[in-house]
RNA sequence: GGAAGCGUGGCAGAGCGGCCGAAUGCACUCGCCUUGAAAGCGAGCGUCCCGCAAGGGACCGGGGGUUCGAAUCCCUCCGCUUCCGCCA
């Protein structure tokens, strides 16, 4: 959540910062809930106060009479002041992050600014094809068993594309261990708090998967989990900056994206990532998206995968990021880039709401979080789309063997 | 799933319904002592909210209730422990 109190204090800079997406009438709204809110506080502990200054030992019964009436109205203002601050809270809740300054203008993915391109996009003297109709006929990629099995948008992985799926994530497991981010097996079932905390709820709730019985929710990516690691913990100065990369399943429900990449496993309700997140003091939060960035690109680009980076625009942010940058593979049947990682400076909005903090010089701060993907299954299926030859074998980057990967889908052995 | 017990400050551990935001020990911080360290001695040492401040308020797992008054009584939820059952 946005900081109330800097909000108070400087309430036009989150005006404009909160135009560019949108989000100023409710803004207005809070500041309106949150005037009333303090003025029924100072009534309420101004009642509390004098009713603390009862006698310290048993009261007569004249007195008893007097403390029972002050006792009734501190009932009712104390009534009033909890529907101000549920309805505080409640617009608290749906305000979205502070945009940086340097996120891009606009509301769509098609208002996000390209930074740079990486690679050469494969010429071939064919007609190349998808993984679907690379993978299909060999029985490595199977949606009608998903279908069968769970519905729509469940891919069945088998054989060597199965093995070359898992030789990744545990490459970039790898790679970010070595850079010093502590690998992470958590839950992928969450209660209320760590979604609510990490900006899912209340926003996106038309996109999770829950568990009506149980009050749980199945998180969409393991940045819930890392989240969550600290929730309502102080934590040490020198604790900081923290690494974390975790592995899981995700579930995300593609509500509103009907129609939208029905082919394959493009767009999937379950798949498998690896994930980056960081914990960090205020002022390294900017330079640490930049390292993320650099992760990604470095993971890439040992897959040798063409891409590009793009700065999201400020309206297609989800609620808690305040600057995000993708990265896009290209697509050679698709004839154009596609999102196969992401990452998101969080600013103090995730950590606020999750109660994450650190002390310094005596006082307690809010931490600053980001998040990134390390890789997912749609960079397999670039692989396979980028890779290929004729006879539709295709070429498992070299980096990927040592785990376990095949040197490649298809091809006879030599 | 059945039975019993327990949830207090970083940890351990007290706490008759009013004198408890909470004893005590350990840990930690600062100072003294010491060539240095340990021991010893002295002081300090939770979080949050409102307020420019002075100050005021809240918090003893969460929520609700009883009472003039609750860490202490009642209900409920959550978590943990032990025993039984089941199980990768």
């Amino acid at each position: 959540m946005i900081d109330l109190k800097a909000a108070r204090q400087e309430p036009d800079r989150f005006r404009t910062a909160l135009a560019r997406r949108d989000a100023e009438q409710d803004f207005e709204a809070l500041l309106r809930a949150d005037a009333s809110w303090r003025e029924l506080t100072e009534r309420v502990d101004k009642l509390r106060a004098a009713q603390k200054r009862r006698p310290k030992s048993a009261p007569t019964p004249s007195e008893i009479d007097e403390l029972k009436r002050a006792k009734d109205e501190l009932r009712r203002s104390e009534d009033e002041l909890g529907q101000a601050a549920a309805q505080r809270d409640a617009l608290l809740a749906r305000i979205p992050n502070l945009p940086h300054p340097s996120a891009a203008d606009g509301w769509t993915d098609e208002d996000a600014i390209e930074l740079r391109t990486w690679g050469e996009k494969p010429e071939f003297g064919f007609t190349p094809k998808d993984h679907l109709e690379l993978g299909s006929p060999r029985g490595w990629i199977d949606m009608a068993r998903g279908a069968r099995m769970a519905g729509s948008r469940f891919a069945y992985r088998f054989g060597d594309v199965a093995l070359t799926e898992m030789a990744m994530y545990r490459f970039v497991i790898d790679r970010l261990a070595a850079k010093g981010f502590m690998p992470v097996l958590g839950p992928v079932l969450a209660s209320e708090k760590p979604m609510y905390g990490t900006g899912f709820l209340p926003t996106d709730e038309s996109n999770l998967y829950s568990l009506e019985k149980d009050h749980l929710y199945l998180t969409g990516t393991s940045e819930v989990a890392l989240a969550a690691i600290h929730m309502q913990e102080i934590l040490e100065l020198d604790a900081l900056p923290a690494r974390y990369t975790a592995f899981s399943t995700n579930f995300r429900r593609e509500a509103g994206a009907a129609g939208k990449d029905t082919r394959g496993m493009f767009r999937v309700h379950q798949f498998d990532k690896i994930e980056m997140y960081v914990y960090c003091l205020p002022e390294q939060s900017e330079e640490l998206h930049d390292e993320l960035l650099a992760n990604e690109e470095e993971l890439v680009q040992a897959l040798g995968l063409p891409y590009r980076v793009v700065n999201i625009a400020v309206g297609d942010l989800g609620a808690s990021a305040a600057k995000k940058y993708d990265i896009e593979a290209w697509f050679p049947t698709q004839g154009r880039y596609r999102e196969i990682t992401s990452c998101s400076n969080t600013t103090d909005y995730q950590a606020r709401r999750l109660n994450i903090r650190f002390r310094r010089d005596g006082r307690t701060e809010t931490v600053h979080t980001l998040n990134g993907t390390g890789v997912t299954a749609r960079s397999l299926l670039a692989i396979m789309e980028n890779f290929q030859d004729e006879r539709g074998v295709v070429t498992v980057p070299e980096v990927l063997r040592p785990y376990g990967a095949p040197a490649t889908l298809g091809a006879a052995p030599e």
